[in-house]
RNA sequence: UCCGGGCUGGGGUAGUGGUAUCCUUUGGCCUUGUGGUGGCCAAGACGUGGGUUCAAUUCCCGCGCCCGGACCCA
């Protein structure tokens, strides 16, 4: 026996049906507002990664050299990958350019709540639009995925933000700032203490008078974000900016997910515009469920062309938002389902075959006994396989022409001629012969 | 990479310096034709390596994995 490799996790079919139901869900979400689904590496050069983040970044990598002596790495995220993708063809492609895939990454971290080595996200873009009705859609795509999913506004609410807004007011004093810095400063303002929020602006270049006053003023803007266009003017297109998405928002029926939230930065540093973040209304999840914003100057610094961005990446399996929706009653249940099991007694496989085809023709998932077992053992099986109805084809049934048809849920039984069952009936149960 | 807690059949547990309890599960049978409610039989565990000891599942150390936190967050 082996144990699986730290941080990757196995999942049995029963706790998978649930997945399933969640991808699907949010994937059908995506695919209702057109985005297409585009398949993707599990491996780039590592250089991809090196290049845009730094060293540093190696050690989060699965990177290795492979036979051919290339320094190749498990990919830990999607968008230089799409980026070139997009770079490679954007003249021929479209615009807007709207794809979303669903498909595992790899971090070499250590592993915590929601979080692990080996996780599944999906990605959802816009690429091709600075418009906010683009930031706004992607906010809306990603809230219908969650009130699809069952919850609703009490349980999550969408943090949102703008980069240039912080960015101007930080450029707007008297200071030699280091914005980036700065930036993360914002980021981690919600997990310290308030002394240490402005010493970490302060190392970022503000005075203690200015680092107070930055902190107050993203407290005013939160209620009215004209006081930030008061103090000052390079803010205002910014500002224009957000309010606009907000507006669109509200048409796309989803503004009431979305909240005012300047402290939300997010920790990456080539978002430009509009960034936000999902929480757990009720805070049970400290993390954040996922996160997105627009990122428009990565495809040009990926080698292509100068085109906006604004996308979505909420994790899948593995993740935080699994928790999110089992601490909000909604996770789909775990339990395997069965439409039919059709039974044989003695020598009549050929019957048995021919039925359970007629019923798998017409979409139902059909199980039938390939283990030789006797006839309590296999209406056991049906019994925890959760088989709906058991088509029992016995010899002594065919003498009469006839197969059972048995309710598992009430143990009611019924006999069926030969020749009507399925007949033209799609979905034939007890109930349709009783 | 660091810190805290954990690890006993497939799952959940009891317990102990002298190799282990119960529940459940799985397979078979009672019942070559009636499951989810009975009975019988069987299978199946001390994460791993080392140390202390006459003897280690038990005490000590390393490692692995799990849960959570820090860092980081793409």
């Amino acid at each position: 026996m082996y144990e699986g490799i730290k941080g990757f996790s196995d999942v049995y079919p029963e706790e998978m049906a649930a997945y399933r139901a969640v991808i699907d869900t949010i994937e059908d979400t995506a695919r209702g507002y057109g985005f297409r689904e585009i398949a993707t590496p599990a491996m780039e050069p590592a250089e991809m990664y090196i290049d845009k983040s730094g060293e540093e970044i190696v050690e989060e990598l699965y990177a290795f050299e492979d036979r051919g002596g290339r320094q190749v790495a498990l990919t830990p995220e999607l968008t230089p990958t799409v980026a070139r993708m997009v770079a490679a063809r954007a003249q021929e492609l479209p615009k807007p350019i709207k794809w979303f895939s669903t498909r595992p990454f790899w971090r070499y971290e250590e592993p915590q709540q929601g979080r692990f080595r080996e996780f599944y996200q999906m990605n959802v873009d816009i690429f091709g639009s600075e418009e906010p009705d683009a930031d706004a859609e992607i906010l809306a795509v990603g809230a219908d995925m969650l009130t699809g999913l069952g919850l609703d506004a009490d349980d999550f609410e969408f943090r949102v933000s703008h980069r240039d807004i912080l960015g101007e007011l930080l450029r707007s004093f008297d200071a030699d700032v280091d914005v980036r810095e700065a930036i993360r400063a914002v980021d981690k303002s919600e997990k310290v203490e308030y002394n240490e929020y402005v010493g970490l602006l302060v190392e970022a270049g503000l005075s203690d008078d200015q680092a107070e006053t930055f902190v107050d003023l993203l407290d005013a803007g939160n209620d009215d974000l004209d006081e930030l266009v008061a103090f000052t003017d390079d803010v205002e297109p910014a500002v224009e900016n957000l309010s606009a998405v907000l507006d669109a928002a509200a048409d796309f029926g989803v503004r009431e997910y979305c909240t005012l939230s300047l402290e939300t930065a997010r920790g990456l540093d080539y978002y430009t515009g509009v960034v936000f973040e999902c929480f757990d209304a009720e805070g049970e999840i400290s993390r954040a469920i996922f996160g997105g914003g627009r990122y428009d100057d990565l495809i040009e610094s990926y080698g292509g062309p100068s085109l906006p961005a604004v996308g979505v990446a909420p994790g899948v399996m593995n993740s935080t938002l699994p928790l999110l929706l089992q601490r909000a009653g909604v996770w789909p249940e775990e339990a395997l389902t069965t439409d039919y099991y059709v039974l044989r007694v003695g020598d009549t496989r050929d019957v048995a075959a021919r039925i359970a085809r007629q019923l798998r023709e017409r979409g139902h998932v059909v199980e039938s006994d390939v283990s030789g077992r006797s006839f309590g053992a296999q209406l056991g099986y049906a019994d925890s396989i959760n088989a709906e109805t058991v088509v029992i084809v016995g010899e002594r049934d065919l003498a009469d022409g006839e197969i059972t048809l048995r309710d598992m849920d009430s143990g009611e039984q019924v006999g069926v001629p030969l020749d009507e069952f399925p007949g033209d009936h799609e979905r034939p149960t007890f109930d349709d012969f009783a």
